[in-house]
DNA sequence: CTGCTATCGTTCCAATTTGAACGAGTTTAA
DNA sequence: TTAAACTCGTTCAAATTGGAACGATAGCAG
């Protein structure tokens, strides 16, 4: 266990410790490791994460998404998000739609093809993720590693 | 907790429970979350978190990493990654040494000045997991939490 | 109503990333 | 030794990404 210090400038920051240094490697090594599988998995359907991730945002609202707030949610620009609706409105997937009560939106929604693929697409995506994440957790303990996640991820 | 099944061709999926789905998004989001943060903070070094992760990964090994094992250990392609070196390179941080074993082979190593920029941005990024990560997770819990994710990472 | 400010989604451009193809050097096995 | 297969890092073109600027609309304060 080791407790270095690193004087710099006026700060002095504690080294993270061995059993720090590990857990914040497994983060990052387990999020590359899904991410690569994934990534590698979508490509069988030609669906790229971003896209993918769209398309099941949008699968759990039917009434559909505004462009910012979707772009919000998945980590992306606004500019990203508008050339990634259009690549899947070309493909016949998503469509844009405008909103009644503010002229400025478009809510983008799933067309019955682009439902289709992701009904397809769903059940190969939870099957790689139980494969890669929840099996290979000790069921006892999956709900402490979601509530330490929530706490990251949370604001 | 639901147990949805889902019926594809001739598969049958179980559908993740909500303890299972709270951990995969649990997991993602605090990536994302993490990411961010990060990515944010370089930008006061002017480093992108690609470039970062050369000069952490080069900051362990003074005898330089071959671009090939490099691109495997980031996740990056060796063209990026020929391209990310490119550019360390010609603000002098890193060097290309060619390699004495096999002609092939370029060796990429931190300059003193690289060492020095790494030197200021490892204790603000030590800092920031800290703040984001390490501090949020109850200690009794992070060895629970670092062997989850391990498992997960690992082959 | 009337500015003022914030938000919407898009466009444009420059930076980055990827994948395929490549020349060069290495390893393997007969 | 030699041919085939593999690995090295780079180059190139195409796809994707982020950020700033933009026109248009909404919301708010006076």
């Amino acid at each position: 266990m080791s407790f270095k210090f690193e004087q710099i400038g006026a700060h002095v920051v504690r080294a993270l410790s061995d059993e720090e240094l590990a857990a914040y490697f497994a983060l990052r090594g387990a999020g590359d490791r899904l991410q690569r599988a994934v990534t590698q998995q979508l490509r069988d359907y030609d669906l790229t994460e971003v896209q993918f991730s769209i398309l099941a945002q949008l699968g759990s609202r039917a009434d559909g998404i505004g462009m910012s707030e979707l772009a919000r949610g998945l980590v992306v620009t606004k500019s990203g998000l508008t050339y990634q609706a259009g690549q899947l409105e070309n493909r016949g997937l998503v469509a844009r739609r405008a909103r009644k009560d503010d002229d400025r939106a478009v809510l983008l929604r799933l067309t019955p093809k682009g439902k289709a693929l992701l009904a397809r697409v769903l059940p190969a995506h939870v099957k790689l993720v139980r494969e890669l994440f929840i099996d290979r957790i000790d069921p006892a303990d999956l709900a402490v590693v979601r509530d330490a996640l929530a706490q990251v991820a949370g604001d």
